[in-house]
Formats: C-alpha cells, sequence, structure tokens
DNA sequence: TAGGCCATCTGGTCCT
DNA sequence: AGGACCAGATGGCCTA
C-alpha cells in the first residue's frame, strides 16, 4: 500500500478498507420509506469483496430478496438492478473519481487552513497548531480586532490577549502569549528581578504593537501549575460559570465556551519551541497534566530557537505588571 | 497503552 | 448522472 508523507495510504488505496457492512432497511418515523442503516463490523477483512456493496455481485446474480435469513424482513424500496460487468466497472471507477475528488477538495480545504494558520499572531512552521485551535484563534483573533477597531481596547492590552486566548487550550494560549510576548519586532528587557533570580517574565518594548504580557495570578480551587501563577487561558474556566464576569449570553458577542481541558504548560515562545531543559523555569513535559497531545507532539522538534534559553521564562512567571506594559 | 490528531474511504444527501 | 459537501468509521502516527 502506498502511503504519504503521513505514513498514510494515498493513491491507490481506494477500495481498501477495513469494513464489512451489512445493509438493515428500517422504516422512517412516518413509516413512509426505509432508511437504510450499515451496521459495520470493524476490522475484518470479508469486506474485499463486498466494498461495493450489493452492486458487487456476481454478474448474473439476483437482488438477495427473499433469500437468506427467512426471518429477516423483505427489503422494499425499488428492486435493484441486476449488476452487470460493465456496471461494476462504472460503479467501481465512479467511486475512484469520487475518492480523488474527496482527496483534492480535503486538500485544498488544508490549504486554506495553512493560510490561516499562516496569518495568525502566533504563526510557526515548527509548532503548527491543530485544525480546531486554528479555527478558534482565528475567531477570537477577528473578535480582538473588532474590538480594537471599535476602540475598545489597546492591542496591547490584557483585554486583547484574554480575547486571543479564549476558549483554546492551555498550550495553545502559552503559544499565544509566548508569540505575543516576544514577537517579531519585540525585544525582551531584562528586568532587575530577572537577574536577581526572581520570577520574572521578559518585558517587551516596541515590536508591532502586540506587547503583551500574560496574566498572573493566583487561583484558588484552579488546577494550578507548579510554580503557582496562572496565564491568562485559566480565566477560561470562570467564563462559562453562572453569573461570572465573563458569562456568554449572546451567540453574537465574541465570548467562547470555555475550553475543558486541564492546563499544560507553555511549549512555544516567539514561534519556536520551548528548550526541554535549558531554562531555569522549564518543567519536563512529564511533569504536565495529559492533554492536548497535538501541541505536545510539536515537543519532539528541536527549535531552532531565536532567543538564548536564559533570556526565556514561561508566561506563567509574568507577575502582574499593571500600567507598565498594558495598555489599561 | 491511551488519547489526540490526522488522512482517507465511503455512503448519503442535495443540487445542477 | 455526476459533482460537492458532509459525517461516520477506521487505522496510522506520535507523545506521555
Amino acid at each position: 500500500m502506498m502511503a504519504n508523507s503521513y505514513g498514510r495510504p494515498s493513491e491507490g488505496a481506494e477500495l481498501v478498507s477495513s469494513l464489512e457492512w451489512m445493509d438493515d432497511d428500517v422504516s422512517s418515523p412516518d413509516g413512509d420509506k426505509p432508511i437504510k442503516v450499515q451496521r459495520y463490523r470493524p476490522g475484518g477483512m470479508g469486506h474485499l469483496g463486498r466494498e461495493l456493496g450489493s452492486e458487487d455481485m456476481e454478474e448474473g446474480e439476483e437482488e438477495e430478496e427473499g433469500q437468506g435469513d427467512g426471518n429477516a424482513p423483505k427489503r422494499r424500496g425499488p428492486k435493484r438492478k441486476r449488476m452487470t460487468k460493465a456496471r461494476q466497472e462504472r460503479f467501481k471507477a465512479r467511486r475512484v473519481k469520487a475518492n480523488a475528488r474527496e482527496r483534492s477538495r480535503m486538500h485544498g480545504l488544508n490549504d486554506a487552513l495553512e493560510n490561516l494558520r499562516s496569518i495568525m499572531p502566533c504563526h510557526s512552521k515548527t509548532q503548527k497548531l491543530s485544525k480546531i485551535e486554528t479555527l478558534r484563534l482565528a475567531r477570537n483573533y477577528i473578535c480582538a480586532l473588532s474590538e480594537a477597531l471599535e476602540g475598545d481596547q489597546s492591542t496591547e492590552s490584557r483585554a486583547f490577549m484574554e480575547t486571543l486566548c479564549e476558549g483554546l487550550s492551555q498550550p495553545t494560549s502559552n503559544l499565544v502569549a509566548g508569540c505575543l510576548q516576544l514577537g517579531p519586532g519585540g525585544f525582551v528587557e531584562e528586568r532587575p528581578e530577572d537577574r536577581n533570580g526572581g520570577r520574572g517574565g521578559p518585558t517587551v518594548l516596541g515590536g508591532v504593537g502586540m506587547a503583551v504580557r500574560p496574566i498572573s495570578y493566583s487561583s484558588p480551587g484552579l488546577p494550578s501549575p507548579p510554580y503557582g501563577t496562572l496565564d491568562s487561558a485559566h480565566l477560561l474556566h470562570l467564563r462559562g460559570m453562572k453569573g461570572g464576569a465573563y458569562e456568554s449570553h449572546s451567540p453574537n458577542d465574541c465570548n467562547t465556551p470555555p475550553y475543558d481541558g486541564p492546563p499544560t504548560p507553555p511549549l512555544s515562545i516567539g514561534g519556536n519551541l520551548v528548550p526541554k531543559q535549558s531554562s531555569p523555569h522549564y518543567l519536563p513535559p512529564h511533569h504536565y497534566p495529559p492533554s492536548s497531545m497535538g501541541l505536545y507532539q510539536s515537543a519532539r522538534y528541536e527549535l531552532p530557537l531565536e532567543m538564548p534559553y536564559d533570556s526565556y521564562h514561561p508566561p506563567h512567571m509574568a507577575p502582574p505588571q499593571m500600567g507598565t506594559v498594558y495598555g489599561d
């Protein structure tokens, strides 16, 4: 079997699946026309001569009407046409073409998704956002920019970051936080507490108008990383709470249902991956709760990093510097 | 080994 | 009839 770069079956793999199926006729609620229900039996190889359904019967074989299990209800609906060799071939060809079209369609969809990724504020070629996270982030990005345009918030504000992180998984939130902190054009100013070994994040000055620091706060009752601070993504757990500050009432507003997954650590900074050990604040992956494996997968990549490890501090580490960096 | 993500195949439905 | 779109199912890959 041919395999593409993902190790998946590709061209030429048509008509091969591991499904064995049977047709059942079930009356629709109005009892009018029957609904064909396929019951899958995974793993069987007996499908190989059957994947074309009843149309793949031996030439000249009549439909199984009245055959087989005598207790089985008679098939309703129009009698199927006899399957000739020519029909078999046409059916196969049609299926092969349909598969190719479907592949092509999905590739187009993926290309569009890749284009979307490329304009996301934390686009990274080494740490690819999953499809669902790309869509969530895109939505948040639009909302955040809209609010910024309306003058409600600055792109440097904490609110902007919060909007951006709404509904995202913790790793993605951290990725966004990291990228906005150390994004292109920005530079990191080492603060005194950093030099003294204190816990503090980098301060971003200048840049592209997105110098945003993730929020750091204590949160009783919520799972928290060992270092005792949380970034803005943890606010998401409060958003869905009844009467909470982030409760959403309108499907049209920019609130996003909270992401229910457990918190996970930062993995990327400035579009690159966090080094596995070099940062004094780096927490090895096995210390994290298992979630959002998609981004973990990217941890196998070993960067390249654009900044020295020593200057990196996970977003969690940045204590609030209200009034210093934020726009609000 | 479990769980997340993904590509692919497939049949159904709708539309032209 | 055929194409586009969709959702379900499946298996591969990867990481913890």
